[in-house]
Parts: structure tokens; sequence; C-alpha cells
RNA sequence: GCGAUGGUAGCUCAGUUGGUUAGAGCGUCGGAUUGUGGUUCCGAAGGUCGUGGGUUCGAGACCCAUUCAUCGCCCCA
């Protein structure tokens, strides 16, 4: 017989591993509720041109082939969505969400595929939640997503870096990849593989590069922050604003000159919350400003910044912090039932506890009294309703405090009002 | 895609230079115990030793391949 096991990178969110995953989620939802921001779902496949398009043509997702895409039975090529801003964009687009009003927010938690080695903190399947801000320019915008995603990460009990940058706008940064080229011409040959490609399809990402000999060829290299600050004062006053704004909200960052960004639609602000709890893969939350996507996608020039939060990467950091273990709810009530006559009551008094609004379970194996007790303290419950032929003729239950072992005999709605305080 | 390490019961692991019938703890199930749980005692079930081939009289151990996981490179959340 076959064994059957989940697929290579892709893995199964067990019971005991649910209630952390609902706290992420329950806490971005209140974060995103608070902020105003509305929740979207959009198919996990996408037509493959889609991303081809978002990423562009020199984005590494679509030049390494990350994609998971196959032909459909109708010969066009659709793919598993390989990041959410695309995605979303597209249903912005096509419902027109942007006719509604100046600005829109929108937030998402949804899973993301990649076909790449998997690894800690990597997977072929993972989660993200993630918002997309469209048609605001301003550097308030980037505030607002900047301090959302903060108050989000710090009300799980994580404090990872957040790291920023400027990558000026498109036209501004074609002159700055010029001038990169320029600096690592010299030393073209001494760069690593990978880097030699990216020289010719997006120098930018060289300083991505983890490998030293790039290092060294970037030496001396024109800083993005320089060339913005020199010869666009547009995005420079834009950055300028956003620390400002940081520093009133008392949100501290670092400037990292080395960070760039994997899609070519980012513009002016890019940012990354780092963990070094990770290993080789640091980044918890990254994001930044997309002004060119919606137009690249068919819309009208709309601005927008967003940014995606690996679920996965964000429990790994939680789990080797200070922050406490999320425990499960608590069961209520467990019924215990001795003799036929209550075993044979015991589905309706369960039911009318539940109905009562508490959670309440027994024993479907019908065991021995004994093993009865023994699945009621396994089972965590707050309380054991203990029900014989005693308790029955007096139309009553036996309530068991099963933390501080004392037990009274009671009608079942005293009962129940008794747990439900 | 490249390099390194690992895979023995549900879980955590032991298993001597290659030598009979592969073990422990925890957990599970049953009993002591059909009117009171957590403790204790007794017993049982549970393994094609990741998979496939090879070497050998003999392989959990050695060799090759493969798969999955972990770590690093790469890339990203």
């Amino acid at each position: 017989m076959q064994k059957f096991q989940s697929v290579r990178g892709m893995h199964d969110i067990l019971p005991e591993e649910i209630p952390q995953w609902r706290e992420v989620e329950e806490t971005f939802r209140r974060v995103c509720a608070r902020a105003n921001f509305s929740e979207i779902r959009t198919p996990v496949l996408e037509h493959t041109d889609l991303f081809a398009r978002a990423s562009g043509e020199s984005s590494d997702v679509v030049v390494t082939k990350q994609m998971y895409s196959f032909d459909g039975l109708d010969g066009d090529s659709y793919t598993l969505r390989p990041e959410g801003t695309a995605s979303v964009v597209r249903s912005f687009l096509q419902h027109s969400l942007g006719e509604r009003g100046p600005v829109t927010k929108l937030f998402y938690i949804f899973p993301i595929f990649r076909y790449e080695a998997p690894g800690a903190g990597r997977y072929r399947q993972h989660h993200q939640c993630g918002i997309e801000l469209l048609g605001a320019s301003g550097p308030s915008a980037d505030a607002e997503v900047l301090a959302l995603a903060r108050d989000f990460l710090n009300e799980l009990g994580v404090f990872p870096t957040l790291k920023l940058n400027t990558l000026g706008t498109r036209e501004s940064r074609r002159a700055y990849v010029e001038a990169l080229r320029a600096h690592l011409e010299p030393n073209r040959e001494r760069l690593s593989e990978d880097s030699k490609r990216r020289f010719e399809l997006n120098p930018l990402r060289i300083f991505d590069s983890k490998e030293p000999r790039d290092h060294e060829a970037l030496v001396g290299a024109p800083r993005l922050l320089d060339h913005v600050r020199e010869h666009d004062a547009e995005s420079s006053k834009h950055f300028d604003e956003l620390c400002g704004f940081l520093d009133e909200l008392e949100i501290p960052f670092e400037i990292d000159h080395n960070l760039v960004r994997g899609f070519d639609y980012y513009s002016r602000t890019a940012f990354e919350w780092v963990s070094d709890k990770l290993g080789a893969q640091s980044t918890v939350l990254g994001g930044g400003r997309y002004d060119g996507l919606v137009e690249e996608l068919g819309g009208k020039p709309t601005p927008g910044i967003g940014f995606g939060c690996g679920i996965e990467r964000l429990l790994l950091v939680r789990a080797a912090s200070e922050a406490p273990p999320i425990e499960a709810e608590r069961l209520t009530a467990f019924v215990v039932a001795l003799g036929n006559a209550a075993k044979a009551a015991a589905p309706r008094l369960v039911r009318a506890v539940r109905q009562s609004g508490l959670s309440c379970d027994y024993d479907l194996a019908t065991r021995a009294f004994r093993k009865q007790m023994d699945e009621a303290n396994r089972s965590k419950a707050r309380f054991a309703l203990i029900v014989g032929d005693d308790e029955l003729a007096q139309n009553a239950v036996a309530l068991k405090d099963l933390d501080e072992g004392t037990q009274t005999m009671l009608s079942l709605t005293e009962a129940c009002q008794l747990m439900k305080k």
C-alpha cells in the first residue's frame, strides 16, 4: 500500500498549532479593522500573464521559474499566486474599487506558492497576511502602513527591526542603475554567476547578494539614497517627511542602503522588518511603494503601498521570543454518565449544556466510570457533570470543579449558570 | 539548482568491530477500580529500522541510488 505524504515544501497545520494561527489572524483582523482596512479574498489561481506583467521580466520569481504554472485544459497558462499584491490589484481594477472613493484600504490573509528549495522558514506553500493602500501618494500613507505593521507585530509580542530605504522613482532609478553599472563594469568578471546575470537584467539586486566577492565589487558604489538626494527632489522630500512621521510616531528604524526589492514596480519607500531568529531567512514582513503597478496592469495611474507578512516566519520568531505561548480555549464541561439510564440521557444533557452556550463533551466510547473521569481530566475541562441513578431520581446533576475537587448537587439550569461565570 | 547533516514504535531517543527473536521513557489501550480524575501498580498492543538496490554465511549498522526533513548558498514572507 502506497504511503501518502503532503507534497514537498507544503505542510499540514495540526490541531495543536491552530490556536496560535488563529491568534495571528485575529490580531491582524483586529488591527486592520481599527485602521478601517477591509478584507479581500481572491482566487489562488490567476492567469500567468498577470504575474509576469506585474513582476516584470527581470524579477527573480519569473527568471528563475519559481512560479507554479501549468496549462489548463483550455490551453491557457495558469499560476498559483506567488505574491499577494498583483492579485489584489487585479481585483481592485476588475471591480473598479477605486471608483468608490479616492483611497482604497484592503487587507488579505491567504496562501502563497513559490517553487523553490524548502528550508526553515521557507516553504513552497506559505501564508501571508498583508495590506494594500491604493490612491494615496503622500508620505502619510507610508506612515499609516508602517504604523499598522508595527502595531500588528508588537501586539503579537514580536519586536523585530525595521529597515528602511528609498528607491526613488522609476525614472530617477534609471539613471542610478546606469551609474551603478558604470561602477561595477571594471569588476564585472569578478561578480558571482547570479550577479553577472543581474548586471544585465537588474543590477540593483546585486545589493541583496551575500557573496563576499559581490560586496567587494560594491565598495565605493554610489548609494541609492545619495542619488535620490541629488537627482530626485520629490522622492527625497517624501523620504524625509516619512522619517519625520516615524519619529513622531515613535517607530524606530534603520536606514539600510542595501535594501532593494525584487519587483520592478516598487518605487520610493522600501522596508523590511528583520529578525535575527530566523537564520538565513531574516525577513518577517516586507513591502514598499508601487506607484507604477496599477498602470502597468491596465488601470489609470494610481499610487499604492503595502506589505506582506509571512505567518510561518512570524510564528517562528514568536516561538523564539519571550512572548507567552498561546493556549487553546478550555473546554467548560465534560459529562460523565453512570449506568444505562444515565448513558441514555447523556446526549440530551450534553446538547442542553451546549445550547446554553457552553462548550461540552462526553465519552462517546461509553467506557467505565473511571475511564470517563480520566477522559474528563485529559480534556482539560473546567467541570465534570456527573449523572447517575441518584441524580436522575432527583432530576439533578453533580457539578464537580475539576481544578478545586469540590462537588455540589444541583439542577442542570443552576449548574449551567454557575459554569458561565 | 548546489553543498553539508540526518531519518529506528504515535512522540523523544538508545542500539557495541556487521552476529540469535530490535529496546527504553513518555503516550495509547486493558486490568487492579461500574459512584469520583491527576498518583501508584500489573499487563497488552504498536516496527517491512524512510524507500529501492548492492556487498556479506549474516545488514538497523557498510556501499550506491532515491525520497523527505534540517542547516547553509541562492532568493524571498
